[in-house]
DNA sequence: CCACGCTACTTAATCGATACAGATGCGTCC
DNA sequence: GGACGCATCTGTATCGATTAAGTAGCGTGG
């Protein structure tokens, strides 16, 4: 009835507990003839290895990883993206012995308290915001912490790319076929749901990073073309879909004076500008152009194929998972510099219908 | 440099460790004002409550749960049918506590040693194949089980469908719309990456149980309808996505005498048949009619919108979950009977563009 | 004034394993 | 034949916490 522990297996064969442990942990500290009876005994009794707790609480180490996601699983994981890379950062963690302990933020304040009692060895922050509660929590754990994009955070490695590039050359590509009007659609620049039209004052709020710095490469080359930042509309889509992609270009396309190219911040709110522009009877690129951003799987097979923004997913998902485990096994880490990121020119941008040529 | 610990605490207040740790977890042990001390104490030592590992060495519970898919996580997250499911498993999981540990089958042999070597108190076992060794792995590490799908085990809680009714209710559709020639869009039948036609004995053969009932529920209408099962042709697909549903859709129309019908056994297949229809020319539901399994939300927005036999996924998830939680909790558990499935008839289905009628 | 009950702590056993410092026995070398 | 090396196993401290049982101290009712 009691559980069988290595105890239990050394006094069934009358070897001490410390060889009994040896026998799975490090064979060359027993002969293979007593190794080999022991194994066959812990067969018989249906004992599949020391307990994983015992072992962690006395190595230090459990073999696990935590990783903090945004908003619900089901969210986390529609989009292709953040899959992607969370497939890299399995891949590696996996590889290093680590188990994967998926921590979706839910919100609510049992959030925190669960974080504080979750057994893991170092914990993955995938792109949060700001002022997330979990941030604090897994930062306060006394654990490793490695971050995906968001937020940078003093003395904390983090696996980013160049945002503020990307989305400059992004825009730049547009302005440079002579587009005029461009709108941007953003994710969400704070976690309260709201959509829509967002101003000067909404955008200098945002506490999401990544958006701060990509409205900052838009408005950048905005300004390098003598074009006013003003004048060019931001939609804020609440989530990262295609739906609410579809709802933000809506918005975008229905004012006075529409933009004549979009720069979405990823390639699901890229893909549901296409689904809008085509409900709309747009045409793409002829009428609208739009560049994704990510170049997750969707943008290559989307009609028309989509100009994106592309960056290396699955990698910087692999490269957080070794800076994980470098810090577990208390290696040092070299900052990582921001990964590089590729414009991808594919069918949905083309110059404007009506081009404006500048003279000269 | 040591760790903060609670004897840390203790020390410091001149307490016992055992009142630091009543006030963490047992409040009403201890006086309100001893407690605000102690609390203050540890904020100030950046002490962020009790080492879950040694909390859970102690307990016999550590808060968390693992979950073994198939393939790699990018493989299983771009189902949306999964990720359903496991959306509903974690908010479930999370509601009790409990991390979601998750566990991609790579394949490869430490797989089972990871599964050893894993600190949870549950595993949940998201559809695997019968033989696959992650499974014995899990059954045998002593902690309780619960099986999402299949395999079927002795013993062992399941949360399943009434898949040979399903994929029967799909057939009889087809075939009450005046089908006469069915063709069958299967998921892997084993875990060999073999793809295209299945003949008879390698339906025989499938480790996939899922696949052997709805398989059986299909071959149940067709027999019923007085037609052969032998001309009923199968194409198993490797993978269950988009890409290679298409695939082997071609593979089924491209035959001397190409179905009318196909019973997809996932919306992603059937996806897939649509998009393979679309590429060829072929008119959805006048030329080929298509059903799909689940009732993903992708099946909804299909187009046409996809004919489907709808699951509830997510709520079986979170039933998953329940189960794991009174299992771990020591409660006693009733079997489930397997949840219903329901045809949703929407617009890729319609009789065949040359009706046979029969007579009478 | 004693017994009783209550609150507020402390003591000590325990969870299951690992790792380092011995201990033991045996062969070998000079 | 004594010293030494080597392989093989044991003894024991330790990881960080929980919890049942025990002990003060204090107020109260008879």
């Amino acid at each position: 009835m009691p559980r069988v522990t290595l105890q239990t297996l050394a006094d069934e064969l009358g070897v001490s507990r410390a060889t009994v442990s040896n026998a799975f942990g490090r064979p060359d500290q027993l002969s293979a003839t007593l190794r080999a009876r022991i194994l066959a005994r812990a067969a018989e009794l249906g004992f599949g290895g020391p307990d994983p707790v015992g072992r962690g609480l006395r190595r230090g180490r459990v073999g696990s990883v935590g990783v903090l996601v945004d908003q619900g699983l089901s969210y986390a994981f529609s989009d292709p993206a953040t899959v992607l890379y969370l497939d890299g950062l399995a891949r590696e963690l996996q590889e290093g012995g680590f188990g994967l302990l998926l921590h979706a933020g839910t919100g609510a304040r049992t959030d925190v308290e669960l974080i504080r009692r979750a057994a893991v060895d170092a914990w993955v922050v995938a792109s949060l915001p700001r002022d997330h509660p979990a941030v604090k929590a897994a930062v306060g754990s006394h654990r490793p912490v490695v971050v995906l994009d968001q937020p940078r955070l003093p003395g904390v490695p983090l696996v980013g790319i160049d945002d503020e590039a990307g989305a400059a050359t992004a825009a730049r590509h547009l302005l440079g076929l002579g587009h005029h009007r461009l709108g941007v659609l953003a994710m969400a620049l704070q976690a309260d749901g709201r959509q829509g039209i967002a101003d000067g004052r909404r955008q200098a709020r945002t506490t999401y990073e990544v958006m701060d710095r990509r409205l900052g490469g838009v408005r950048r080359e905005v300004a390098a073309a003598g074009l006013a930042w003003t004048d060019v509309p931001v939609v804020e889509c609440a989530s990262n879909d295609v739906d609410t992609g579809a709802l933000g270009t809506w918005e975008l396309l229905d004012r006075a004076d529409p933009p004549t190219a979009v720069v979405a911040f990823s390639d699901q709110l890229a893909v549901g500008a296409l689904r809008a522009a085509q409900e709309l009877g747009i045409g793409i690129p002829r009428e609208l152009s739009v560049v994704g951003f990510d170049d997750a799987p969707p943008a290559a097979t989307a009609q028309p194929p989509l100009t994106t923004v592309a960056q290396p997913l699955a990698e910087r998902g692999q490269a957080a998972g070794a800076l994980v485990r470098a810090l577990v096994e208390g290696r040092p880490v070299a900052v990582l510099p921001p990964y590089p990121v590729e414009l991808v020119v594919r069918a949905s941008t083309a110059p404007p219908a009506v081009a404006v040529v500048t003279p000269g």
